[in-house]
DNA sequence: GCTTGTTAGTTACAAAATCAACTATTACTC
DNA sequence: GAGTAATAGTTGATTTTGTAACTAACAAGC
């Protein structure tokens, strides 16, 4: 029986599939990222998500959190539970309706939303370099386009 | 405090941010075919990923499947594992090499191989299907380069 | 041929994600 | 306004992942 990992039997060939692509595309992307936010400040996936949107469109409760970033309200809760506990956040309670919280970050929270920021600035700026400026902006709106953002 | 949460205080902005593009793009787009994966056959993530491999690719061992999909150790060991209790791969030992274990695919593995592929098709034909086929051409290039698969 | 190192794969324990059930508060309906 | 439904957020139990240590087999040096 011959055996050629290259080629397929059929027309379908995994390496194309765009799922496929895009996750391994989306895990290789995060990796260097990722050890910046973990090694520097402890954070999880979940919680710089959170830290960033606080920090980049301002106050806002837990459940706009999740369904702007498409985060379950579970993880939402427990990422704000640690970033509250490293003091990076602070909740409000809304006076008009007792059940929410609008979560703002202190500025220890600031602090660190800028350094991260800085970080994701040059990363992007890097990854996007591994393009033409026009393709590095088809890209970006045909993910956009994938993920439903627009 | 004036609120916008459409706009950003600086040039930053998170929906731009080329690694939570990837992600969400990657996470949405898997939806649809892990719903099915998962609901016909009780699959994980990485279960679909070895069948595909082995009846993408053909015979090959744990360490080649883990290398050529990034899939840890560990993780391709469960699979395996859980494959093969559900008799859709064997194992064979290598007779020269004895820590080693050739896997394949039984007929079972193989018919839901088959199936699963014929969705991926039609899934991966309707994503490509929001672009132009050289935007689609483009994009599949550009999450090889970014994923270094190329 | 015996020590030392390396490799393929598994297992055990800790960390994290998922899912369902829960509390507290507000809204709706009659 | 009492009773039911809906909502924001939390908690607990289960499943899955990640990390490290492990076994078994082979390889290399002497």
């Amino acid at each position: 029986m011959t055996q050629d990992k290259s080629a397929k039997k059929d027309d379908f060939d995994l390496q194309e599939f765009l799922p496929y692509l895009l996750n391994r595309a989306a895990e290789e992307s995060s990796l260097e990222f990722q050890q910046v936010y973990k090694d520097r400040y402890g954070m999880l996936r979940t919680e710089w998500r959170v830290l960033f949107h606080l920090g980049n469109y301002g106050e806002m409760t837990a459940k706009e959190i999740g369904e702007r970033a498409k985060i379950h309200k579970t993880k939402v809760s427990r990422a704000v539970s640690k970033l509250e506990q490293r003091r990076y956040l602070a909740r409000n309670r809304d006076t008009s309706d007792r059940r929410v919280e609008q979560l703002t970050l202190t500025s220890a929270g600031q602090t660190v939303y800028r350094d991260l920021r800085l970080v994701a600035e040059a990363y992007d700026t890097k990854l996007a370099g591994l393009f033409s400026r026009d393709e590095a902006e088809l890209l970006r709106k045909m993910l956009r386009r994938l993920a439903h953002m627009d």
